[in-house]
DNA sequence: GCGTAACCCTACGCACGAGTAGGTATGCTC
DNA sequence: GAGCATACCTACTCGTGCGTAGGGTTACGC
């Protein structure tokens, strides 16, 4: 049956690059509504406006197509928050301008990165690009609070700041942000500014105590 | 073929609390191991020593099974934590037994609870079930922090904390504990009570400034 | 105006795995 | 020791969805 279907009156044959980013697009979306698993290429194709060998063809697998959609997010998240974060500002002005761009990406996506981010957490198959991704980040908030120390080092008259402490520590805050944006995407009145505060509070206070050589201990060990 | 694979000397009949149990051992096994999705029923009644129907007739759908599973290592976790936090000792000792337990738990299993968790947060068809537990959890920790806040009132001459900050910061600490627990199931050298000790220390510097009154704000709003 | 490359399709093969049908054996009760 | 419930099995059905075979059509160079 070759008959052409009615309604479809414009089939535009575009050129590569722009139906790779429509296909990211899709998958996207569907990733993040049903889930890795539950999403069927057949429905990432159709709301792509294409059928489903063309994603094959330039895309590749389920899994790669997954794979280049997170990446393409978890880049836009990157520059999102690089673009505020000045080279040269105090530790706590690149923090809080730092949070302040994660939670309002997150915010403004709400289907987008951290749904993502959720699902390649849960399948052991992607642990490699994930482990890649957050590193850069665990470096980039371990460089801020690396820099913070270095600051306060005069009036600081203890061992240095191992370097362990702050990747231990750039986790915590971390994952107390994803836990945060997890928040916000559950939670559609709540607003991304607010969030970034109320997270600024937790982290840079914790943070500048410990970094000021402050530091708890148990009373029965 | 009626014939009995001669390599199988015993096959006991059990009863159906002790075969419930051995499945739901092998359940958490294979969905650690594999994710929900890719674990098969299959896989699962073998690691159990039994058949498939046996798995359906005591516990139902891969679902329900799932759920059941996620439920009793959480329940074992409570119950572990719940073990060692007294009613009536101070806040930040009882966060601290609290913590310590917590990264105990997940260090001793560090193939239950920590990775069933994580699987249940990526498929929403257990968001019901989750958000149930972790609001438990929830519920302890702003329960502690309240009380903390109940036993500084008296030097804090501001507005009362609001219940939705205790919330969103009980929220903070339960995912930055949640990252550290995978930072220790990804580093098998590291030790539970120096990372219980870390959370401690960012923990509760920062929410004893936050809850002290003093906070935060941006200069530039 | 014709070749050729890029774009795009319909329609299938095939594997895998959830859930079930239908039956056998063992122990417990009276 | 007969009856019956409970424990247990092998062997299927059937849907779903990844990935592909094989072929059509439009644009662009020359």
């Amino acid at each position: 049956m070759l008959a052409r279907v009615s309604t479809a009156p414009t089939f535009k044959r575009l050129p590569r690059a722009v139906r790779e980013q429509q296909m990211l697009d899709a998958a996207v979306k569907v990733f993040s509504r049903r889930g890795f698993h539950a999403a069927s290429m057949d429905e990432i194709a159709e709301d792509a406006g294409i059928s489903k060998p063309m994603v094959y063809a330039y895309l590749g697998t389920k899994e790669e197509l997954f794979i280049a959609a997170l990446h393409r997010e978890g880049t836009r998240m990157m520059e999102a928050i690089a673009a505020v974060v000045g080279d040269n500002l105090p530790p706590d002005e690149q923090l809080w301008r730092g949070l302040r761009a994660f939670f309002g990406f997150v915010g403004a996506h709400r289907d987008g990165w951290a749904v993502l981010y959720r699902q390649a957490r849960a399948e052991q198959r992607f642990a490699g690009e994930l482990a890649e991704m957050r590193s850069r980040i665990i470096e980039v908030v371990a460089g801020m609070l690396g820099r913070a120390v270095e600051a306060r080092s005069a009036h600081v008259d203890r061992r240095e700041v191992r370097e362990i402490d702050l990747e231990v520590m750039a986790y915590a805050l971390v994952g107390a942000s994803e836990s945060l944006a997890d928040w916000l995407a559950d939670h559609p009145q709540a607003d991304p500014e607010k969030t970034a505060t109320r997270m600024m509070n937790v982290a840079w206070l914790g943070a500048a105590q410990l970094l000021a050589g402050d530091t708890w201990h148990p009373t029965d060990p």
